[in-house]
RNA sequence: GCCACAGUAGCUCAGUGGUAGAGCAGCUGUUUCGUAAACAGCAGGUCGUCGGUUCAAUCCCGACCUGUGGCUCCA
């Protein structure tokens, strides 16, 4: 697996993607031209481009609906097809200020230009726009592009700050390359796990629990699968599972912070005249739990993994589906350790990860090292080991990561590991956490080999992150089709006519009998019916059985591919579909 | 929370200022079938909720709820 950004491109492919960025570029500026030709009072902003595509942000005196972006779309390619030049013209700030004077946001995007530092505008025709490019040569290199929709941004990224309207849009080089990108979108639709998730009959969502997924029989079985492995690997790595409560006293989140830091994201109840917190994290009652007795420096690491249920309030707008809820788990655990043993419980936990996301077959994660942020706990000293423990580990592994200065906890620095979704959205799934506070807060302890009471360190980490967001994000890469030993049915038996079932009856017991999801679809339906059903639901193994079938005591085959491997005797097959099962594929 | 959009049968969607329609799914019957949808019939909706305008509202207006795409947030 490459656990880092691609190597080193082709040199004709980075051709591609530089020019591709160009067009964006210039599009963004065509779109503008066009806005401002409708709307004279419109109030430029910002406009680049981005992997996808582009997008302008733009003040504007009312609202666009869609049909101003059709009017928009069609003027740009009026002006696309005027072919003007696109000019470059290095200015003086002064001189900068003059031409963007009725323009508050383009005055303050010169005044945090740097001294001494260019200022260039780019002009296709009447059209000017401050920027530094670059652009295309002439405006006719736009081949083909699309506007996409519309949506509200604020000025410069702050929600305290002027909301926008940005319109986003992509370019391409040619018709075909903007023909394939929307057709590759249209796909990825169809991956979308809340889709999937209704069709293959995994979860729902309800008004009555907003963002809070309630899993059916077949999503629960999936959802404890997973479970289950994740179990495997703690007892493998000498984790204790443990059961906390769910609702806590605010005095305890008083002392962990989360009261001050995060109450805004807490669900509490008042009860017998006290404030109660619903969790939204475990480190708190892991924390009590390590302090109820006394630890030797001998018993570290004390690992303590948990899989409750957490809720946090987020707040309405930013939930998605199964990977933004109000209502989850994690595979969470605390490591409190010896300062000396953080170090080896990291890479344990990194080799682990990469085992654990090539056998999901997560080609493409990207991991991002959080560094300390400007309001933090600790001293420097401490944030210099921390990070640095976390930096070797990842050196030491091999693995690329990503530094993201300022990001980090203000407990502790991170790590995070990304994984895009079916759009290209990228989502927090694992992350491992260094933790100087919490130790600190609930005054935890250790006797050390001279006698002497030593703070632990925590170490927050989950592999798979959120069970609630893997699977989703299971869901969209894998499109439904889940690997076998996660597959809540793993064959149906489809007899061909109602004197099969028996036997159909018989392969589905011995199935049971080793350990495997098999199911009779014995409805007095058609066969083609059956297979077109078990194939929708992305079963792994259709078994036809009829009288050829039931005569040598076997079942003809026929895998989601479509491959059709004809009959096979049955013993074969569940000692193959076994393997698979255990081998997890 | 902010901006925009949406909500009609379980699902996907059509439709109208005069109290609604299709396909699939469901149910019943017929069919017993060889690798992606047999045939027929039946049933199914206070058109998201609450208010307002109107002789009359699923349709127009407002608020709210929920969702979608972004922004912000994710200590």
């Amino acid at each position: 697996m490459s656990i880092s950004p691609t190597g080193s491109r082709g040199s004709s492919k980075d051709d591609v993607l530089a020019q591709r960025q160009r067009i964006r570029h210039s599009a963004a500026h065509v779109m503008a031209d066009a806005v401002v030709s409708f709307f004279p009072g419109a109030k430029l902003t910002h406009g680049p481009p981005t992997e996808e595509g582009f997008y302008y942000d733009i003040e504007l005196p009312r609202p666009l609906t869609p049909e101003d972006l059709v009017r928009i779309e069609e003027k740009m390619r009026e002006i696309v097809a005027a072919d003007a030049p696109f000019v470059c013209s290095e200015v003086s700030r002064e001189e900068a200020k003059r031409q963007f004077a009725g323009n508050p946001y383009k005055l303050e995007t010169i005044d945090d230009i740097p001294a001494g530092e260019r200022i260039t505008t780019y002009s296709h025709g009447a059209f000017t726009d401050l920027c530094e490019g670059p652009h295309v040569q002439r405006v006719g290199e736009i081949k083909a592009f699309k506007l996409l929709n519309v949506a509200g941004a604020y000025w410069r990224g702050d929600e305290h700050k002027a909301m926008l309207q940005r319109i986003y849009g992509t370019g391409f080089e040619s018709k075909d390359a903007l023909e394939r990108h929307l057709t590759m979108l249209e796909e990825a639709a169809k991956r979308d796990h809340r889709k999937l998730g209704r069709e293959l009959e995994l979860f729902i969502f309800d008004p009555v629990a907003p963002a809070s997924p309630f899993f059916l029989p077949k999503g629960a079985l999936v959802y404890n699968e997973l479970v289950a492995y994740v179990r495997g690997l703690n007892t493998l790595h000498g984790y204790q599972e443990v059961i906390t409560p769910q609702i806590f006293s605010t005095d305890l989140w008083k002392r962990s912070g989360h009261y001050d830091n995060y109450i805004e994201n807490m669900f509490l109840v008042d009860v017998d005249e006290r404030e109660f917190g619903i969790k939204p994290m475990n480190c708190p009652s892991h924390a009590v739990m390590y302090a109820s007795r006394m630890h030797s420096y001998r018993d570290l690491p004390v690992r303590y993994a948990d899989f409750a249920r957490l809720h946090r309030y987020e707040r309405s707008g930013v939930t998605h589906g199964l990977t933004r809820v109000r209502s989850f788990a994690q595979d969470d655990a605390h490591l409190f350790c010896r300062p000396d043993q953080i170090q080896q419980e990291i890479t344990v936990f990194l080799k682990q990860f990469a085992e654990t996301y090539k056998m999901f077959g997560f080609g493409e994660i990207s991991i991002r090292l959080s560094l300390r942020p400007e309001k933090r706990v600790g001293t420097d000293a401490m944030w210099d080991a921390a990070e640095e423990a976390l930096e070797r580990a990842l050196t030491s592994n091999g693995l690329a990561f990503a530094v993201a200065p300022g990001e980090g906890a203000f407990y502790g620095p991170k790590l995070d590991f990304l994984v895009k979704d079916a759009i290209g959205r990228e989502w927090q799934m694992g992350t491992l956490q260094l933790d100087y506070s919490l130790p600190e807060r609930f005054e935890l302890e250790y006797v050390a080999e001279d006698g002497s009471r030593v703070r632990p360190v925590v170490i927050h980490r989950a592999w798979l992150g959120s069970i609630e967001r893997f699977m989703g994000i299971l869901i969209e890469h894998t499109g439904g089709a889940l690997p076998l030993w996660l597959s809540p049915v793993q064959a149906v038996v489809i007899p061909i006519a109602d004197r099969h079932i028996p036997y159909a009856d018989g392969v589905a017991q011995q199935m049971g009998a080793a350990g495997l999801r098999a199911r009779v679809d014995g409805r007095s339906e058609r066969m083609n019916l059956k297979i077109r059903e078990a194939q929708v639901q992305k079963t792994p193994y259709m078994l036809v059985v009829g009288d050829k079938e039931q005569e040598a005591q076997a079942v003809a085959v026929r895998l989601r591919t479509g491959e059709n491997q004809g009959a096979r005797p049955v013993a074969e097959v569940v000692g193959e579909m076994q393997t698979l099962a255990r081998e997890r594929r």
